[in-house]
DNA sequence: AAATGTCAAGAGCGGTGCTCTCGTTTTGCT
DNA sequence: AGCAAAACGAGAGCACCGCTCTTGACATTT
C-alpha cells in the first residue's frame, strides 16, 4: 500500500517535473510574457485545465521557475569560487562575477524573469528569498575570508556609513561576519553593481556605445576588486 | 480648406494625445503588462478597433510611453542639476542621482518599463535612443565642467582600461570630453551602480535585509562621487 | 454634385488564464 | 474483498486579449 501510494505520487512529481521542463524550455525560447500554460499543455498532449492539477496558477509556475533559476545562478557561483585556489581572493571575486554574466548570456530570458522588472503586480513568496541569497552567500565568504587572511586593504576612500545604516549593515555583515561598515557597504556597491552592469548589456542599454562587453565588465569588476581591497601582488 | 484640414489633423493629433494620456495612467497603475488597447478604448468611448487607426499595435503605443518616459527621467535630471550650483560638482552629481531614484520611485512601473527586462522579444526602435540618452548627457557634463575645472582629482586606486576598449571610451567621452579614459572607465562604473541599486531597491532584491534604502542610497552615490575624484571640501 | 479619403463601429479569428462539471481510475480504509 | 473517498483527464465555457476586415456615415476635395 505505501508503495502503491508512493507509486501515485512518483508519477505525479514525474508529471511535474516535466511540466517545469517544458515550461522552462518555453521560457528561454519565448519569455516570460510569452509562457503560456496552455502551449506547455499542448506539448504533454494534456488538456489545459489538467496541467492545473499540478500547478494552481500560472503565477506558482512562475513562482517554481524563479527558484529554479536562483538555484541554478547560485549553483553556478559556486562552482566558479569552489574551481579557484582559495587564498586567490581576488581571482575568486572576478571569477565569480564571470559566472553570473556568462549565466546571464547564456539564459537571457531566465535573468530577466530574476533580475528585471517583477512580472505582474509583483511577487516574492517566502520560498524564493532562500535560494535568491546563494550567490550572496559566495561572494560574502570571499571577502569574509580574505579580511580575516589580512589580505583585505580598502583605499580610505569612502567616508563611514551613517549610524542609521548599522541595522542594514549587520544584516548584510551575516554575509561576511568581521568586517567593519566601511567595506560592508563598498561590498553592496559592488554587488549592485555587478548585476547592474550585467542587466545594462542584457537589456540593451549598452546598445550603440559599448561593443566590447566582456572586456568592459571585467575591467569594471577589476576595479571593484581595487575599491573593495581585495589583494593584487 | 487648409485651416480645415488642420482642423481635421488637430482633432487627430489630440485623440492620439488623449489615448497616450489614458495608456500611461492604465501603465502607471497596472504595469506594462496590464496595459490593454481594448481598456484604454473602452474608457476613450470608443470601440476597440478604432484605437487602430492611432496606434497601428500595441507595441507602438508602449513605444511612445517608452519615449515619454525618457524624456521625464531625463528632464527630471536636467532639472535637479539646475538648481545646483554651477561649481557645485558633487551636489550636481548628487542632486542628479537623487532626482533618478525619487523619479523611479514615483512611477515605478515606467521606470520598469524602461529599464526593467525588456518587454516581448525586445525592440528598440531609433526613436528611443534620442530620449535615452538624456540623463548621460547631464552626468557627462558635470564630470567633465568638474575636470576642466581642475577639481576632479580620482583616487588612483584602478588599473589603466585595456587598449581594446579605447574605442568605447570614445564613444562615452563623447559625453565629457577631456576626462581621461581611467575616469570615463569610472563613470561608466558610477552610472551604471546607479540605475542597478535603484533596480535592486524597485525589483524587490533589497527587500528582507536593507531597511533604510535612501540612506543607503544617499552613502553608496557618495562613494561614487569619492571614486571619479570629485571634490570634498 | 460627384468622387475621394477618413473615420467609428461591428463582427469575427485565434489566442489566453481560469472555472466547473462529468465520467473514470486509483487509492486507502474497513 | 468491497466500498467510499480522493485524484485525475477531458470537455465545455467564460471573460478577456491583440488584431483584421468589412460596412456605412461623414467630411474634404475636385
Amino acid at each position: 500500500m505505501n508503495a502503491s501510494r508512493t507509486a501515485r505520487e512518483r508519477v505525479r512529481a514525474e508529471l511535474i517535473r516535466e511540466i517545469t521542463d517544458i515550461a522552462r524550455r518555453h521560457l528561454a525560447t519565448h519569455g516570460a510574457a510569452g509562457l503560456s500554460l496552455r502551449a506547455v499543455a499542448r506539448e504533454m498532449g494534456m488538456v489545459s485545465s489538467a496541467i492545473y492539477r499540478y500547478y494552481p496558477s500560472r503565477d506558482d509556475l512562475l513562482t517554481a521557475l524563479i527558484i529554479d533559476g536562483y538555484n541554478a545562478i547560485g549553483e553556478a557561483v559556486e562552482k566558479a569560487d569552489a574551481a579557484c585556489p582559495r587564498e586567490n581572493f581576488t581571482g575568486r571575486w572576478l571569477a565569480t562575477c564571470h559566472a553570473v554574466r556568462n549565466w546571464a548570456l547564456a539564459h537571457p530570458h531566465e535573468y530577466a524573469l530574476l533580475y528585471g522588472s517583477p512580472v505582474p503586480g509583483y511577487r516574492a513568496p517566502q520560498d524564493t528569498i532562500g535560494p535568491a541569497t546563494r550567490d550572496t552567500i559566495v561572494y560574502g565568504r570571499i571577502i569574509s575570508e580574505a579580511h580575516h587572511a589580512g589580505r583585505l586593504s580598502p583605499p580610505p576612500i569612502c567616508p563611514q556609513p551613517p549610524a542609521i545604516l548599522s541595522a542594514d549593515l549587520d544584516a548584510v555583515r551575516e554575509l561576511m561576519p568581521g568586517v567593519p561598515d566601511d567595506v560592508v557597504a563598498r561590498a553592496v556597491i559592488a554587488w549592485t553593481d555587478l548585476f547592474g552592469m550585467v542587466s545594462f548589456e542584457l537589456f540593451g542599454q549598452f546598445n550603440g556605445t559599448i561593443e566590447h562587453r566582456a572586456e568592459l565588465f571585467e575591467h569594471s569588476m577589476t576595479c571593484l576588486a581595487h575599491l573593495l581591497g581585495l589583494p593584487f601582488d
